[in-house]
DNA sequence: ATAGGGTTAG
């Protein structure tokens, strides 16, 4: 090796993106240093491990050594297992067992696990315990470890909890890793009493403690292990973060992210994308763009998952434009997820077809697509109504794809014919899928039956979904909603009339606006103060107004009311959409685009007044439901009236 | 030990 070879080598340690990668490897090409197994070495695992996205290049790069050592063959069974195909994996495990004169040590067998835990696989997990038995290798630390997270990923934390005990001498990882394993099969009590048994604790062991109560949802749990801690480093924060924005705590994920601000540490990859996730869910534009600043000006901006996450809070923030602008500046880093982001993105938008126009963008790129992606495929052309599209994708992902469609997508189909309005198709797609179904399909096809008033469909449905997930007050509502878009006004009646026998409640639904930096609730029939009163007076000014200059006549049918006409108009007009819209024209100053977040989706009657509005009043209003985005303008909706 | 894209509905 000559002098400059170190010198050259140490440069990957500084190459962030495969673009320099590929750089480097092509000068040592040029100077033939690339069949080197130490160079080859060190250059698979910089792009199997250290760089994300890059596993293609590496699997290229190990294909084309002649002689691959157990030092490569390891590193890539090791990026294989991390990869969202660790089947692959195990598969060139096997093929390093047949062709390769090269035996498995505890460094293949702690990876090969690893692949095991991420298929779940028990089998596969089992056989490789026994293999690794065979090698002498089963009480190796690394490997009795791994094989403990093996176990506790598949579920059983008895056996997790055997080769733990059957350990001669487990470290603090094999501790740690026991602890997981019991948080993993729910066994929170378990996992807290293996904590205080433990002889040394190190940070990790803190952190899988708050990693283990924030998955469970135990918030209040986490919190104070937090503040017990004697050390907490960027793991711990950003576990934190990413804890409350999950668990719907926005307010709470944005506190965290400025306290750590305030305590002088850098915000890393992780703390970003779960604070921008946090702004994403709440809708939170302005404190988005605060952080973009901030991302930008910090030297961040070159991590793809963070610009992909920046990606997704301001298309869900009601930005496509800023979206699509950042999709743009990482044009050559893009990945899976920054493509089907933005896809998402327009597909909420009702751009339906530039959704689909981008997913062939993306395969000319060369990047193939996943099952996450079809998911967003079908969202967009069900939302666009798009049938006959949506069936050919349906069709192609697994003829030309070969990804097994999976429940999603069977919802996605099921939606698809339902909201377009074809429930016998939609029916008939129920019956003969070939796996179980779930209340999230039979519910599906009710949300389509109350739509369209098919009185029939929807009470053998909701049948179903009471041997399913009996006590759903949502269902019952979309069962009388049905009912009402088929004028059958005693039916609603008496849904209603059994949901209060039976104590069960409705969601409320609520709408959010922000007017001068503060965030407004409004909820239909909530206890009323200065703003509400504010609301509704602006509200009836404003109903009267659509009335007289705009003909507005109120819609009843997708109201969860009864009996007299009056009422049924009254309990419309309160809904918090209006109430919030209302406020805005009240507060906001002219021109200023309003914007709201709903927790529901929008009604008919909702939405007819939002178009008046945007008309008469000559503003823009930009609603998200919740599912997608209706933008207002000059009496048309960007939905197209299809919902 | 932590992270980014995800079907329906109230």
């Amino acid at each position: 090796m000559s002098q400059t070879e170190p010198r050259r080598l140490s440069l990957l340690n500084v190459c962030k993106t495969l673009t320099s990668l590929k750089q480097i490897h092509a000068n040592l090409v040029k100077l033939g240093l690339e069949t080197d197994l130490f160079i080859a070495g060190k250059l698979l695992h910089h792009c199997a491990i250290s760089l994300s996205d890059s596993l293609d290049y590496a699997c290229r790069l190990f294909r084309y050594t002649p002689n691959p050592d157990v030092f490569m063959h390891n590193t890539l069974i090791r990026g294989l297992a991390e990869s969202d195909r660790p089947e692959n994996s195990v598969l060139k495990f096997i093929q390093m067992r047949r062709n390769s004169f090269s035996s498995p040590d505890s460094f293949s067998f702690a990876f090969i696990l690893k692949a095991a835990a991420n298929l779940r696989s028990m089998r596969a997990g089992i056989q490789l315990h026994c293999q690794a038995l065979v090698h002498g290798l089963d009480t190796h630390l690394f490997v009795g470890t791994t094989l403990i997270s093996m176990y506790g990923e598949c579920g059983s934390v008895a056996s997790a909890r055997k080769v733990f005990d059957e350990m001669r001498e487990p470290n603090a990882v094999a501790w740690n890793a026991v602890v997981t394993a019991c948080f993993r099969g729910v066994d929170l009590k378990g996992g807290r009493k293996m904590f205080d048994l433990m002889p040394v604790r190190n940070l990790t062991s803190w952190n899988v403690m708050l990693a283990g109560y924030t998955k469970a949802g135990e918030l209040e749990l986490a919190r104070e292990t937090f503040l017990e801690m004697p050390m907490k480093d960027d793991v711990s924060w950003s576990t934190m973060i990413v804890g409350f924005a999950h668990n719907g705590y926005f307010e709470e994920a944005f506190g965290l992210f400025r306290e750590l601000q305030r305590e002088g540490m850098r915000p890393n990859e992780t703390s970003l994308t779960g604070v921008l996730s946090a702004c994403a869910q709440a809708g939170a534009l302005e404190f988005g763009k605060i952080l973009h600043g901030f991302i930008e000006k910090s030297g961040l901006s070159w991590i793809v998952s963070v610009n992909n996450a920046l990606l997704d809070t301001y298309s869900k923030c009601g930005n496509v434009h800023m979206a699509r602008l950042v999709f743009e500046q990482i044009l050559k880093e893009r990945n899976i997820v920054s493509w089907t982001s933005m896809m998402a993105g327009l597909a909420m938008h009702g751009h339906g077809e530039e959704a689909i126009e981008l997913f062939h963008e993306m395969e000319e790129f060369g990047i193939r697509p996943d099952g996450i992606t079809f998911i967003l495929l079908l969202y967009a052309c069900s939302h666009a109504g798009l049938v006959e599209q949506g069936c050919e994708f349906f069709y192609k992902m697994r003829a030309m794809y070969n990804i097994e469609p999976s429940i999603e997508h069977y919802g996605c189909m099921v939606d698809l014919y339902g909201r377009a309005g074809q429930l016998q198709k939609a029916y008939e797609f129920v019956f003969q899928m070939p796996i179980p179904r779930t209340a999230i399909i039979w519910r599906t096809l009710l949300g389509a039956c109350s739509i369209h008033g098919d009185v029939k469909l929807a009470e053998y449905v909701t049948e179903r979904l009471s041997e399913l997930d009996p006590n759903n007050s949502g269902d019952h509502v979309l069962l009388s909603n049905a009912y009402a878009v088929a004028g059958k006004w005693k039916d609603v009646a008496s849904v209603r009339r059994l949901m209060t026998d039976q104590r069960m409640t409705k969601t409320p639904g609520w709408s959010i606006i922000e007017v001068d930096k503060i965030i407004h609730t409004f909820m239909a029939g909530a206890k009323q103060d200065k703003i509400t009163e504010e609301a509704y007076k602006k509200l009836k000014e404003i109903i009267l107004r659509l009335r007289v200059e705009g003909g507005y006549v109120p819609e009843i049918g997708s109201v969860f009311h009864d009996i007299e006409e009056e009422e049924k108009e009254d309990s419309v007009s309160v809904h918090s959409e209006k109430l919030a819209v209302a406020f805005g024209i009240a507060r906001l100053c002219n021109g200023s685009t309003i914007r709201i977040v709903k927790n529901l989706r929008v009604c008919r009657d909702c939405h007819a007044v939002m178009k008046l509005i945007s008309q008469i009043y000559k503003v823009e209003i930009v609603v998200r439901d919740r599912s997608r985005f209706h933008s207002f303008k000059d009496g048309y909706c960007s939905c197209r009236d299809y919902w």
